[in-house]
RNA sequence: GCGGUUGUAGUCUAGUCUGGUUAGGACUUGGGCCUUCCAAGCCUACGACCCGGGUUCAAAUCCCGGCAGCCGCACCA
């Protein structure tokens, strides 16, 4: 299988390895190697090109640590908990919720654990499999909880997404971007959730690293300026329609899928089409990508669309490693409830409207002598009231009767005076939507190493793209002598103080020396000979065809440094000898 | 979390049933010889019984517990 022979290499090689091992090791958790490591912020700096630099979405770094108020606020604390019961004769373990919906038919979601402890006694709810009693309900939630001060008297979480940490300081960051929507924010960093049993590799991780964008938009205008350059990208969509009738899924291109309305807004499909791109620029071609679309059913109530970009491996079938979802305004609507800050934003009207309004104008000079100290808590309660329902009340009746904390006022018309006036409407607050892309840096990480991976007859190659590759250069001396060694020595030396990351190796004979160096995707090598002595050029081998081209030492540098920036292929090199 | 199953160098494996000398081999890796461009050959070195307890004169081997891997079930906002 192919998954076990990249993560053979991606263990012997220094890529992944499981943590702890030491102490016999830890479920869920991961160690990027030396090599790992590099590959993995090679990854992380390519998002950055393409969210912080392109797009223009600056980064911010919050705690991994978070408040309970946080979190209670965004839903993790109530809703990414499980209700658990287990069986005392069979030790079977249940979700309580599911058992009592089986046993009674009626629906118990959202009650604290005790009520379902009382439920389950008082209907006389058995274990479905054995007929034992089962024990009191406790919750199993996803999130490692902590305490923060010495005192142990708050309790933290620590965080099960980044995308929290760019809520919450929303008014800060609006105010960054000078109150215009749209605008995006990114976090890139570790978050965490206590899997039950993690047992996928790299693709279920109890710490894991997301790179998340929150692209906060106006709900009326989600469309994206630059789409037209989006818009011939052909995409493999599988729709939830599509889903729900057994079809497969279609390559359809991003202008006519949102055409025909197959996905919601242009903001989406745009960055379905950048993560496409993202994806292929990593080495990930696009027939083992799709486009998911999340079924109404698995769709988080919050959610108007989502899209699972998808990549297909060998071992756990497609997938999920981004998903991008519109948000819509849920995060920040409750983050504004919970905290009672006004997280809207005022869209200004390209011209400003004059509206008539009925205002009513209570008569101070009679209406508080009459009501004295009831007076103020009546105006208040007047400024929720519709002008126009009290124009009316008065026409019919003469008279408006007010209900404030109990007590019922009497208001004639001559305590109120109705004025229309003409009022300016220079905008309007709203809670801007959000756009997001979520990646599993991990899982993409694995997608690289998987489908660059390559076995040609007993030849083993990880065919990385040049700037993402961990070690960008191998320098050789094709023998191991003195003097050829020198020279590679110095021309590692030099390519390093360029900033390269170049390596060097005598070990072995040369076809070996190539065989390790293509097996961890160094994409090119130079190869130091006899003949350099004399005439001070070296070869410059291209790992994917084995090719080599014989170029001055003097030259080197530059050609490294170009090929490892993608400025020129090795076939636009191979060119320029011919015809030279 | 439950059940089944497995655990010997970096990797693959012999030995375990039937307890007994220094745990054997291959590949890899390091050093060297040889070698004028793709895992050749030769010499040499390093390197292992998952952890803890028990039985026994003696445990890689038998028993119990733990941990981890794999498979199935459950879980997966």
């Amino acid at each position: 299988m192919k998954n076990d022979e990249v993560m053979n290499i991606a263990k012997k090689r220094g890529f992944l390895w499981s943590s702890f091992e030491l102490y016999s090791g830890v479920a869920g958790f991961f160690d990027y190697g030396p090599l790992g490591a590099i590959l993995k912020n090679n990854i992380m700096n390519k998002w950055r090109e393409y969210y912080v630099i392109r797009e223009g979405f600056f980064e911010i770094e919050s705690p991994t640590i978070m408040p309970e108020e946080a979190l209670k606020a965004s839903g993790h604390v109530d809703n990414f908990t499980d209700p658990m019961t287990e069986c005392k004769d069979c030790m079977e373990v249940f979700r309580a919720d599911h058992i009592i919906k089986e046993a009674i038919g009626s629906d118990v979601e959202g009650l604290e654990n005790e009520e379902l402890s009382k439920v389950l006694s008082d209907e006389n709810i058995c274990c479905p499999q054995c007929g034992g009693y089962l024990t009191h309900v406790w919750s199993y939630n996803l999130m490692f909880q902590t305490v923060i001060g010495a005192k142990g008297k708050k309790t933290g979480y620590l965080r099960p997404e980044t995308a929290q940490g760019i809520f919450i300081p929303f008014k800060r960051l609006l105010r960054f971007y000078r109150g215009k929507l749209p605008f995006g924010v990114v976090q890139m960093g570790k978050a965490y959730r206590n899997e039950i049993s993690p047992r996928q590799g790299v693709i279920r991780l109890r710490e894991f690293t997301q790179a998340e964008a929150e692209i906060f938009v106006n709900p009326l205008d989600k469309s994206h300026p630059k789409f037209c350059e989006v818009a011939y990208d052909i995409l493999h969509l599988y729709s939830a329609e599509r889903q729900s009738n057994g079809e497969h899924m279609v390559k359809m291109s991003a202008g006519d899928a949102l055409e025909s309305g197959t996905i919601s807004s242009e903001m989406l499909t745009y960055q379905l089409c950048l993560a496409g791109r993202f994806l292929n620029d990593l080495g990930i071609p696009g027939n083992v990508v799709r486009f998911r679309q999340h079924l109404s059913s698995e769709m988080a109530h919050y959610a108007i669309d989502c899209w699972d970009v998808e990549i297909e491996t060998d071992k756990y079938g497609w997938v999920e490693i981004i998903g991008i979802a519109d948000r819509s305004d849920y995060d920040l609507k409750s983050h504004s409830q919970y905290s009672k800050e006004d997280l809207k934003v005022f869209i200004e009207y390209s011209q400003s409207k004059v509206v008539k309004k009925l205002v009513v104008k209570p008569l101070m000079s009679k209406f508080g002598p009459l009501f004295k100290a009831d007076a103020t808590k009546i105006l208040e309660a007047l400024k929720d009231i519709d002008a126009s329902q009290i124009a009316n009340t008065f026409k019919d009746k003469g008279k408006y009767e007010l209900e404030v904390e109990g007590s019922t006022y009497q208001l004639s018309s001559d305590l109120l005076e109705l004025q229309e006036v003409d009022e300016t409407l220079r905008g309007v607050k709203i809670y801007p939507h959000v756009i997001e892309p979520s990646y599993g840096i991990d899982r993409i990480f694995y997608a690289v190493l998987l489908h660059c991976y390559c076995k040609e007859d007993d030849k083993v190659l990880l065919r990385l793209p040049a700037d993402i590759a961990p070690v960008e250069v191998n320098v050789f001396p094709l023998l191991n002598k003195d003097d050829q060694s020198r020279i590679a020595l110095e021309i590692r030396d030099q390519l390093r103080n360029d900033n390269i990351v170049a390596e060097y190796d005598s070990s072995g004979t040369i076809g070996r020396r190539y065989a390790r160096s293509d097996e961890i995707g160094v994409p090119f090598a130079v190869t130091v000979d006899h003949d350099t002595l004399n005439d001070n050029k070296v070869t410059i081998r291209n790992r994917d065809d084995s090719k080599q081209i014989r170029i001055p030492i003097s030259d080197v540098y530059q050609v490294i440094k170009d090929l490892s920036n993608l400025k020129i292929s090795f076939k636009d090199l191979e060119n320029e000898i011919l015809q030279s």
